[in-house]
DNA sequence: GTTCCCTGA
């Protein structure tokens, strides 16, 4: 290590923990600021109940400190104990807030950003060896106890933001209940605006408590609505709210407007850049949490250059800064990774008169950005969230209400500004607070849990009905994820992870495209299935604006399409891309996302580095021959991933039937295929204003039974039409048994699963050693192994 | 004749 141990103090002249041993002006500058935060009067509190608890509850509203401070007092825990149980891993639930947290934090501390403060998301790990302080996404963190079952490597782990609960969240802190059993050395923190929001204090049991007192000096004015304001109507309404402040309440405060998803807050920054008489110029800044971090521009005040006049000695933090008045919470400070590629960003300074910045965000501000510049919050009280239908097993996008705690926080978001009050609006009526739910609703409880019961099950959780939820899920949600399972072969009938599922698990993606990759193997078709594996992982590649949504199908159908698949089109768009250099005025001219394009290549190779690892390859004699053979390969190594999402045409009319469930849908519009196939695979399945299926490729029935027997055995189905087709499918092919009644067809011996197919893993080989996922950057200069596709 | 993606890397 190449720090000096040293005093245990931060209020000491020389950093303990950095190379250049004298702390700069920057320091003391952001050290003032530390210490009018509220949580900074609770630090000696803490330091006594991280010593004597192995857990330690942190509650305290936003804007407290908490996600900046609690982080350096840890480091200073571990620091003392001279790092002898591990580093301090800190888990923040978006990669946006992993990402600004730590760059924040470096500053605060006056390391070097990627050094010994550093961050790992999906995406990116900007830490080393030397690390002290690692911020992590929740759930790369969960997916390290796989590889470091006791996380051997952290001494303390903070768990932040609890109370959004995050899938990844909740199950790492199950995880580490047990894991703190085994390590006594350990510290768990949990950080959370409210402790009430998962009774965490009677979950976690024994622990210390430290309740950061409220700020108090100023509180937020509220006003509601008369009357309901309309989904449709919201934006408008925002936006008018937000242009009556700025022309009447003259004390310049910032402006926060919140709003339910992506495409309003889009649409509402586009409405407020036409507006023309204004009384000064706004500056409007969208956030959502698509946005890299480097997007987050104006978010913060970025002098750049233009430091405050104190500035000696702030070579190590080029573009880092903020101005005076503001407190970052979990902030992201502005920029764009100065450290990373030295980006510049040309942003108005705050030189004299800034103009009023209105941001525009989604409920991820509600906590974790934290702007302390604002003084007027305008909030829907709406956000949009995937609802799982464990029913039919189909994702719902819906508009629903924001939880009591997301409304309390949006409104103290207004009063940061010391000793000034804040005022709030809120587009809903006064009696409506008292519907909303008290607290946001776990996410556990409305997403589909099939992947994370793998991960579970990876993990070595027998039985999940046992397992220590801190809100279980309802039993239908777990056993329709056992029984997804069960079907793909990942879990055998006593539920225990098979070899295959153990593979499976490899795969940082959905159990049936993990299924899919494998099979590719079989089939000789790899190098296909990864392109089309990147490119449903990646967001989506088509680009349909409004203003040319004719051209944008024209573009899709006439240049990408191919017949009877749109994971085939996918194929397409990846090779078109690559054969014009992948140029970002073609993707523009031809209506493609230039950015989810760009990152295909590397997630297509970490996947193919991932067989490599697992010496799972293409077996050489079942190469295609032909374009067609080739073509039938890859629609069959999908169907052996996805025969569960498979659906047949009921009358010739566009109406599908989808074969489990008796539910009834169409084929999206934005599907390339021309005609109406007999039966369709499809990749997903959403509930709108009518049932869609998307993302579809044409199949033949007849595979269904070889790939999945069991599954589609008539006896097995429902009543009705899908039965009666497979029973006939089932007389024609040579699986029916001459004499045999078709209730008797899934007897013994006659429509068992199919055997278990050699993967060509070496037994035994199974889980990622640690350090091999990140290890890939070398990995793939040799997969040369890999055939390349025409 | 029209869903949005919190996340895995």
């Amino acid at each position: 290590m190449s720090w000096d141990p040293g005093p245990d103090s931060l209020d000491f002249e020389l950093n303990p923990y950095g190379h250049s041993l004298v702390f700069s002006s920057r320091y003391y500058q952001l050290l003032g600021k530390r210490k009018d935060l509220p949580i900074y009067a609770c630090k000696e509190q803490f330091m006594t109940a991280i010593e004597k608890s192995q857990v330690v509850l942190v509650e305290g509203k936003v804007g407290s400190g908490k996600t900046t401070q609690v982080p350096q007092w840890c480091v200073e825990f571990v620091h003392g104990h001279r790092y002898q149980s591990g580093i301090v891993g800190c888990a923040e639930p978006a990669d946006l807030v992993t990402c600004a947290v730590a760059q924040r934090v470096t500053d605060e501390m006056d390391l070097v950003f990627g050094e010994e403060v550093g961050y790992c998301t999906a995406l990116e790990d900007f830490s080393t060896q030397e690390t002290i302080l690692r911020f992590v996404n929740d759930s790369v963190l969960l997916r390290e106890i796989a590889v470091d079952p006791l996380l051997e490597r952290y001494g303390v782990i903070i768990l932040d933001e609890v109370q959004r609960r995050t899938v990844a969240t909740d199950l790492t802190m199950a995880l580490l209940g047990d894991i703190l059993s085994q390590r006594s050395d350990m510290r768990v923190v949990v950080v959370t605006t409210s402790i009430q929001a998962g009774n965490f204090q009677s979950y976690i049991g024994a622990c210390e408590v430290v309740k950061v007192p409220g700020a108090g000096d100023s509180t937020t004015e509220i006003q509601h609505t008369q009357d309901v304001v309309h989904d449709g109507k919201c934006v408008e309404e925002a936006v008018k709210r937000v242009t009556d402040i700025h022309a009447n309440d003259g004390d310049n405060g910032d402006i926060l407007v919140f709003l339910a998803d992506e495409k309003e807050v889009q649409e509402a920054c586009r409405r407020l850049r036409d507006v023309d008489d204004l009384p000064a110029p706004l500056q409007i800044i969208p956030v959502f949490p698509s946005l890299s971090h480097n997007q987050l521009h104006g978010l913060y005040d970025v002098p750049d250059e233009e430091q405050e006049p104190t500035g000696q000695g702030l070579e190590e933090h080029p573009g880092n800064e903020d101005t005076p008045e503001e407190v970052v919470e979990n902030d992201g400070n502005e920029t764009e990774d100065s450290a990373h590629d030295g980006d510049e960003e040309d942003d108005d300074t705050i030189s004299g008169e800034r103009p009023r910045k209105v941001i525009v965000a989604t409920d991820i501000a509600d906590s974790c950005l934290v702007v302390d510049t604002v003084g007027f919050v305008v909030d829907s009280g709406r956000v949009r969230q995937e609802v799982f239908n464990a029913r039919v097993r189909a994702t719902q996008d819906l508009v629903s209400l924001i939880s009591r705690l997301s409304a309390d926080q949006r409104a103290d978001l207004a009063s940061l500004r010391p000793g000034k009050p804040g005022k709030c609006f809120r587009l809903y009526p006064e009696d409506f607070t008292e519907d909303l739910a008290a607290f946001p609703n776990p996410e556990i409880h409305r997403v589909n849990l099939t992947p994370w019961i793998l991960l579970l099950k990876r993990l070595g959780v027998e039985d999940l009905l046992k397992f220590d939820f801190p809100d279980p899920p309802a039993t239908e949600f777990l056993s329709g994820a056992m029984n997804q399972l069960k079907h793909l072969d990942a879990v055998d009938e006593t539920g225990c992870l098979t070899d295959l599922g153990a593979i499976m698990s490899e795969f940082p993606v959905d159990p049936q495209l993990a299924r899919t990759i494998i099979a590719s193997c079989e089939y000789g078709c790899c190098e296909d299935i990864l392109t089309i594996a990147a490119l449903l992982t990646v967001p989506p590649v088509f680009l349909r604006p409004p203003e040319a949504a004719q051209a944008a199908d024209d573009v899709r159908r006439r240049k990408f399409a191919r017949a009877g698949s749109d994971h085939l089109a996918l194929i397409n768009v990846y090779h078109a891309f690559r054969q014009n250099y992948q140029d970002e005025l073609w993707c523009s001219s031809n209506y493609l996302n230039f950015d989810a394009l760009r990152m295909t290549d590397d997630i297509r190779q970490y996947f193919g580095a991932i067989l490599e690892r697992l010496e799972l390859g293409p077996c050489e004699d079942s190469e295609p021959k032909t374009e067609e053979e080739r073509v039938k390969n890859i629609k069959r190594a999908l169907a052996e991933g996805y025969f569960m999402q498979v659906a047949h045409d009921l009358d010739g009319t566009g109406n599908y039937f989808i074969v489990k469930e008796t539910q009834v849908v169409q084929l999206h519009p934005t599907t390339c295929l021309d005609s109406n196939p007999g039966w369709v695979l499809y990749h997903e399945f959403v509930l709108s204003e009518r049932n869609y299926i998307t993302t579809l490729t044409e199949i033949e029935p007849q595979w269904l039974f070889d790939i999945a027997p069991k599954y589609f055995d008539p006896t097995n189905l429902p009543q009705g039409e899908a039965r009666r087709r497979f029973h006939s499918i089932l007389v024609k092919s040579e699986l029916a048994v001459p004499g045999k009644p078709a209730r008797e067809w899934a007897g013994p011996g006659v429509a068992q699963p199919a055997a278990p197919r050699n993967f060509h893993s070496q037994a035994g080989r199974g889980p990622v050693q640690h350090g091999q996922m990140r290890e890939r950057k070398e990995e793939d200069d040799d997969d040369s192994k890999l055939c390349v596709v025409s």
